[in-house]
DNA sequence: GTGAAAGCGCTAACAG
DNA sequence: CTGTTAGCGCTTTCAC
């Protein structure tokens, strides 16, 4: 394949140490044999085998990410900019997907610890204390970007806030009956812990929370996959003007194209509001008005955090980014 | 951090020699020793050193994705694949974005030549002979899913063909002004060679080719950055009704977008065809007429090629996959 | 069926 | 400033 370090040495007439000292811009060489030695690395191609490396340094440079998938455009979003940060920073990344799957999560965080990645950033599918104490027992450093499990580190928005502020928001827009959507809610877990659906959960208490902190509005909640059926027959009933704030953009999305297809006309015949802005949004109209949130601060401070805490830093457990509302036209 | 085969040894009394053949499940061991080592690696969780033993087997049982970003909808969908049907086969992937830089892009590979992956997927920002030599230096496999370059392997679909038919479907509907919207053409390469754009180049070419052996059809180009502006105006010229083809649905959504503002309704003003119907399309009204190929097939034949010349078999440089023309409202 | 030993390529600690 | 040595943890070959 590619030519040693043992080689070179040979070739210089130098010892292997003096070579690492070369080729790794460490002290204690002089300038002449430097120089000989980048030379001939150069000439032969030498290519540093960070397997070896690796394995005699205890450091991989590499990090595992585990999402749900790449087809959500926030995760996909996000992957980029971890991706490109943590290369900026020398660490190349394993991206694998769970496909919300508590086995395969299992599976690929067992072997992300045994390619010895120095960290993980993780979207949680499962929860759970046995769980959480099985993630500790890895003794690796883990950042979620979104689900939260307690006692592990986390950078995202606060979603109760949001979420809390978003009704009023839509309150603010002359509604009064609030149907909050988040067919995640209903899910049950397969094995042992249930699934982790924290922030859609914080998500829907910050609503709940308004709600009953708010006199005179009504509150329905859709937590099923037939909710764009029901959502088209809430409007059809049409007692008061009804606004549907959902969970996240992918329903956003699913819930605009059905009310197209059934002839309901937003913001006419009802208010509609998202969670998370993915980029696509630029191509629907009208606007849609959603929940926005950086991804580049996101991901560039999940990396960071990542890295201290690599490095053996203590950094406090929770990190809220800013998040704003978008202001569109389906209200 | 985790046990050892060296300290399970010691535990059970036996040569390290042993546990490698318990735990691995090779032959030439007796039950009994075998459930014994078993369970004591259990007891100890132990978690095989994936790192010590790619370096002792000379596999690294991962592989490279270098693709430009992951914001573009069709990578994003294609890296999920990707990451899946590898990991079925025990390979992880590592996921880096090349941002369309070349000094990035060679950066990267180097990158991920020193970890020593056993193959590489990679949609080439650079092209030209030099290029290529220097991919091969690299002695690794690699496969390209998109943009190609002669004898790297390649898996894609038939840019020129479907290109070809595309006209022909859309002089179909009755135009016979056809606009083709390339913005990457206009690339220039920053050092050495130029960009790649093979895939492209070859849609062009398609449409070219079509232009030419058809009598009686126009045919513009748009290769600049301002390509939206000039369509609107070819709009507002309005001689003959025009159909924009454009060489990506980038482009296309792009293209859409300003059309709607600017108050040029399609199909009524202009028609308007793309190409690779990402998934997002289906949340955009009328329907947009593309170029529909499937990521799934493409993603599993990537991999599969992949591991077969990482398995040294040989196999065809060149691999079609199937496409076809998904028949939307904007034509 | 099992053990011993050499080695993958690089790093680090200690001598000189 | 440079050389030597002993690993990192696993695999593999060859004896017994």
């Amino acid at each position: 394949m590619s030519i040693t370090t043992k080689e070179i040495a040979e070739i210089c007439h130098v010892s292997r140490g003096t070579v690492d000292r070369a080729l790794n811009g460490r002290a204690g060489i002089s300038g002449a044999t430097r120089k000989l030695i980048q030379d001939t690395a150069e000439k032969y191609h030498y290519r540093p085998h960070l397997i070896a490396s690796s394995l005699s340094r205890g450091k991989s440079m590499s990090i595992g990410v585990v999402l749900f998938d790449l087809n959500n455009r926030y995760f996909s979003q996000l992957s980029n900019i971890i991706s490109l940060a943590a290369r900026e920073r020398g660490y190349f990344t394993y991206i694998a997907v769970s496909e919300k799957d508590p086995d395969s999560e299992t599976q690929i965080l067992q072997n992300l610890v045994s390619r010895r990645v120095d960290g993980i950033i993780l979207l949680p599918v499962t929860q759970g204390t046995k769980y959480i104490r099985w993630l500790e027992s890895l003794e690796i450093p883990v950042v979620t970007p979104g689900n939260h499990l307690p006692g592990i580190h986390h950078v995202s928005i606060n979603d109760f806030d949001a979420a809390f502020e978003s009704v009023g928001y839509i309150g603010g827009a002359g509604y009064r009956r609030i149907c909050f959507i988040c067919p995640p809610l209903r899910k049950k877990g397969a094995l042992g812990g249930t699934y982790n659906i924290m922030s859609q959960d914080l998500r829907a208490r910050g609503v709940k929370h308004f709600i009953e902190t708010n006199p005179g509005y009504t509150y329905d909640l859709l937590i099923k996959k037939d909710y764009r059926e029901k959502a088209v027959s809430m409007v059809r009933a049409g007692k008061d003007k009804i606004a549907f704030f959902c969970s996240s953009d992918v329903y956003t999305l699913e819930l605009f194209k059905t009310f197209r297809e059934q002839g309901i006309e937003i913001p006419r015949d009802a208010g509609l509001m998202g969670f998370d802005n993915p980029d696509i949004l630029d191509f629907i109209q009208p606007r849609i008005t959603t929940v926005s949130t950086s991804v580049e601060i996101q991901g560039r401070e999940v990396i960071n955090i990542l890295l201290k805490l690599i490095a053996g830093e203590t950094v406090p457990d929770t990190l809220y980014i800013p998040h704003e509302i978008c202001r569109g036209k389906t209200l």
